[in-house]
DNA sequence: TTGAATTAAAAAATCGATTTTGTTGAGATG
DNA sequence: CATCTCAACAAAATCGATTTTTTAATTCAA
């Protein structure tokens, strides 16, 4: 992580927002579950104006739906809604990903390649699924960081969380996620020696095939798993 | 106001959220400006937790910035950010309105056309400005609804509202504002006769123009008005 | 037996008070 | 004279209790 110089903990509110944003995007609580606020109370060890603070914030940001006067569930899963985000994350990707390599200069080529290269050493160790799936995160977002665009990067991020939510929880597919990875460098590559065109066309095949994967997630009983 | 059949009264925190989402909007509140939160609980009338939890969403729909441990501030208003926003939303639109209109079917050119005629109601009480503010809004809605992409219009309606923020701001001109409004009577003919090619062109320049009033926002005194 | 009405239990929303943290300015120190 | 320290103050964040609303269970009448 490299956020945080130990200077500024922050609230409360801030933290079990955190906390549960991944929980959520990491499928921990089932699809059209009402929340029962108590319950977390206890389970996250928090009080109670902290947490509907956080509970409030994820409402607004997508990760949780409220209903007038009785709470918060986690919205449902639909295949329907999945290909919205895939089509939407793609077109803006895609957006960005031109405008970065217009605007990109050599921090942002070096950034790329620390990003791929973290990317790569967690790809070595399978076990480790949170850190990969952070440097994953890290490596598309650095690919586009550059895009001068704050709006369009905020949204890409929102749809990319919503898109996990999904893919989270569809099967492993090795082969795929093989030819995924190729991607990345190729990606990297391409944005080295700014093609603009195939790697638009990569990136759009790149979330095309992550989408048909994630569209697993509807099919298997959801064999749940670790911590 | 087509909404809440009486029967659903909703939380003082929605409430809160609504008016305080209007009132930032409106640029009640001085940009940059520390937002006090006790000040706001008496004026507003309400309790601190569904104020906090209004602050809190509207921090996350980012209307509002929250800082770690020092409460919240309204964003500053910065040139770049405008056309950020606004090129944004052009490309947005011009995107949603293309699905629009390959999607849309008779009811819903019905109540482009019931919209339009909102507006150019609106338009003959010049005094009357959050009605016309309203149903501006609401007749580009309902020309982009159709579209098929819950995700496109959540961002769209997002980045109006970011928009609106600048372009009230800014000192009117009656010259553009006629050619504004007559633009949006072109948008619906080019509707109903599914014109895209054009319809897009129009849209973008319709777009580019009100961000050509909304950029004098940073200019003029700020003169306030109204109730 | 069904179904509307009542009420008891549970959950969510809100309030008022407390705790924690940041800010300011007076006085001490170099 | 500038800078640092520390107390007093103000503001934000959090807690625990109360109020309001929903949900479920149960009763009573048709």
């Amino acid at each position: 992580m490299t956020a945080s110089p130990s200077t500024s903990r922050d609230m409360a509110s801030s933290r079990i927002f955190e906390t549960l944003k991944q929980d959520l995007i990491r499928g921990r609580f089932a699809a059209g579950e009402k929340l029962a606020i108590s319950a977390l109370k206890d389970h996250y060890r928090v009080g109670l104006s902290p947490l509907r603070e956080a509970l409030n914030r994820l409402a607004a940001y997508g990760l949780l739906e409220q209903v007038n006067q009785r709470g918060f569930r986690v919205p449902a899963m639909e295949l329907e809604e999945l290909d919205d985000i895939a089509g939407l994350r793609a077109q803006l990707e895609c957006m960005a990903l031109t405008q970065a390599f217009q605007a990109g200069d050599s921090e942002w080529e070096s950034q790329v390649l620390a990003a791929h290269h973290r990317l790569r050493r967690a790809d070595e160790h399978p076990e480790q699924v949170e850190e990969w799936e952070q440097a994953h995160l890290r490596f598309h977002r650095a690919l586009l960081a550059s895009c001068g665009s704050h709006w369009l990067l905020r949204f890409i991020e929102q749809l990319h969380d919503q898109f996990d939510r999904y893919r989270r929880l569809a099967p492993p597919n090795p082969a795929v996620r093989k030819a995924l990875d190729r991607q990345h460098g190729e990606l990297v590559e391409l944005a080295l020696s700014r093609d603009i065109r195939a790697a638009r066309a990569l990136l759009d095949d790149h979330i095309r095939l992550s989408h048909s994967v994630a569209r697993g997630c509807c099919e298997s009983p959801a064999s749940d798993d670790d911590t």
